[in-house]
DNA sequence: CTGAAAGCGCTTACAG
DNA sequence: CTGAAAGCGCTTACAG
């Protein structure tokens, strides 16, 4: 059995009370008391429940956090920057995967956070207002790559990132540029609709067509943009050129491409986002969005709140630049 | 505020006790009775406060599962499976990521599960039997890919799909294959050296050398794979042909392959393993590990100990088999 | 089948 | 700076 707050208490011979102000590094304990209560729970290996501390204090020490599956990795990224920047404050993270519609709607109905968590972070999963605040119940909640009116959101300049990408193609000559997006549309989601709508624009401000069959949706995996890619080429007249939703979905489609025996860049160029580690080994040009500030400037906004709930009494709402970088994924068309 | 089980209590016109009976399925309960306490439950929006559930019955209702990173598509499935099966139980669970050598001692000295979990899945992260009693602290636990004798074990055979591998590209005519295992050696994971072993002991028994420049380590993802394959291709005879630890590095290792002119699978046949989605997508030949049968039941014993301490006395070993998938990444040698 | 009461292990005003 | 006491919201023998 592990220890009480009670074995540390007689061990230093001092009060419970005493013990849980030492050990919580509270203010008006003697320097001495304090040393003396840190030997002795060293000693018992002594590590306070944290069921009883949050049934006593009204706090769970822990932070929910709702990410799309963590298939992609962004998402697997985000999930190990939230748990760092959290466990450093003190917090665990409780992670929800949420893969599709079903299962968001039945994390909706089953309360996963209810009383478990004092604040919470969403990442890229489909809810509206209302949803996010029947998950909030009144707790600080900040959303990553979310459009939503009465909470802290932050996420990457989307738009620009994909119109940076399509110019680049423009520039180097390409006239017929396919865009493969997320298949998870919705109305709150920055990436999905901003990307599309940085493709489009940066076309129609150069005066060049994007045909619907141009815009393809798929899944946000390399499985995803290898079905993608199969489609393109299947086409009478294939894109000389392709902006991809993700990395992985670009190594996909770079494999089917070639095992179609088209040679890259010279056949087809491609662009990727996210510019995850592989990218610059296989010299990937890439859409970087900043996967560090994203997570931790969400993560931090929380706990701001939790410790200060008269910080910024508005909502924050943050957009991260995204670059393009680059590399030999891109070339000029074939002429 | 949300409401207390007092709340339902009164408006069921019973007694806590009652409430906290029906509402968990205990028996002793009148039908009649039952439903109004729910009916009641439900009005209120009423969910038991877990720490407090906790507290008073002893038992977290939570299982804790340490993870080595979820960058890999096996590990990202593991604890999505893992995840569908303890809820379904009842149960949530608390992931820890485990990504270095140096994360993992942080966490068995942090003690990051005391008191907060009824019991653990260790999956792929070297511990050795000391440290995952530690960690453990004479709960039930299950360890996935991990060779350890007073625990629950299962693993994949991963030494059988690697021979196969290996034979299947002696049968291609294959003289001088690499194989790039992975970078975390350790006693106790089952992965690094079974692997290892089925290559080494396979192309021995056929009388083929195996110089210590063929058998690379590296990081089990695309980067790593990437990486790898750049090493082995600045040699001056690089390999016909060459088996990766994971489909994420074979993604990898091709786009390099390819990137520097060679012709796949002409040139070099490239074998994965875990036969994720995309292998299918890219006709990449795979080691096809089970992973829901490997996260499901080490999940499931750990549920069946907690349900019943007296089960299955003698820890379990379980070794799943492997199946290659045979695709047209591997081809005869050139003659 | 149901209820009253104790107790789980902490934290937090309140006194001193 | 420290302690005694109440209380957080449940569950669980124990009685009936």
């Amino acid at each position: 059995m592990p220890a009480t707050i009670d074995d540390v208490a007689s061990l230093a011979g001092v009060s419970a009370a005493t013990v849980s102000r030492a050990l919580r590094g509270l203010p008006n304990v003697a320097a001495a008391t304090r040393e003396k209560v840190r030997r002795a729970a060293d000693l018992l290996d002594y590590v306070a429940d944290p069921a009883a501390s949050a049934l006593a204090a009204g706090r769970t020490s822990t932070l929910g956090l709702v990410v799309p599956g963590v298939g992609r990795w962004s998402h697997a990224r985000m999930l190990e920057l939230i748990q760092d920047v959290a466990l450093e404050a003190g917090y665990d993270v409780l992670p929800v995967t949420v893969s599709t519609p079903g299962v968001r709607d039945s994390v909706l109905a089953r309360h996963p956070f209810r009383r478990r968590v004092d604040g919470l972070v969403v990442a890229e999963v489909p809810f509206d207002e209302f949803q996010v605040s029947r998950l909030a119940e009144g707790r600080p909640l900040a959303a990553i790559g979310l459009e939503l009116d009465g909470v802290d959101t932050i996420c990457a300049d989307e738009f620009a990132g994909i119109a940076a990408a399509t110019e680049h193609l423009l520039a180097l000559g390409h006239r017929d540029i396919a865009y493969v997006g997320s298949a998870s549309q919705h109305d709150h989601l920055v990436a999905p609709s901003a990307r599309r709508a940085g493709f489009v624009a940066t076309l129609e401000s150069a005066g060049v067509a994007h045909p619907d069959h141009r815009l393809v949706e798929s899944q946000l995996s390399a499985t995803g943009g290898a079905a993608a890619m199969s489609l393109l080429l299947d086409e009478p007249e294939p894109p000389t050129a392709i902006i991809v939703a993700s990395d992985e979905m670009a190594l996909g489609a770079m494999e089917v491409a070639r095992l179609r025996g088209l040679s890259l860049p010279l056949d087809l160029s491609v662009i990727g986002v996210d510019d995850q580690p592989v990218a610059q080994f296989v010299g990937l040009t890439s859409v970087r969005r900043d996967v560090p500030r994203l997570a931790q400037t969400a993560c931090r906004w929380v706990l701001e709140r939790l410790a200060d709930p008269a910080v910024a009494p508005e909502p924050r709402h943050v957009v991260v630049r995204t670059d393009l970088v680059k590399r030999g994924s891109t070339a000029a068309v074939r002429t």
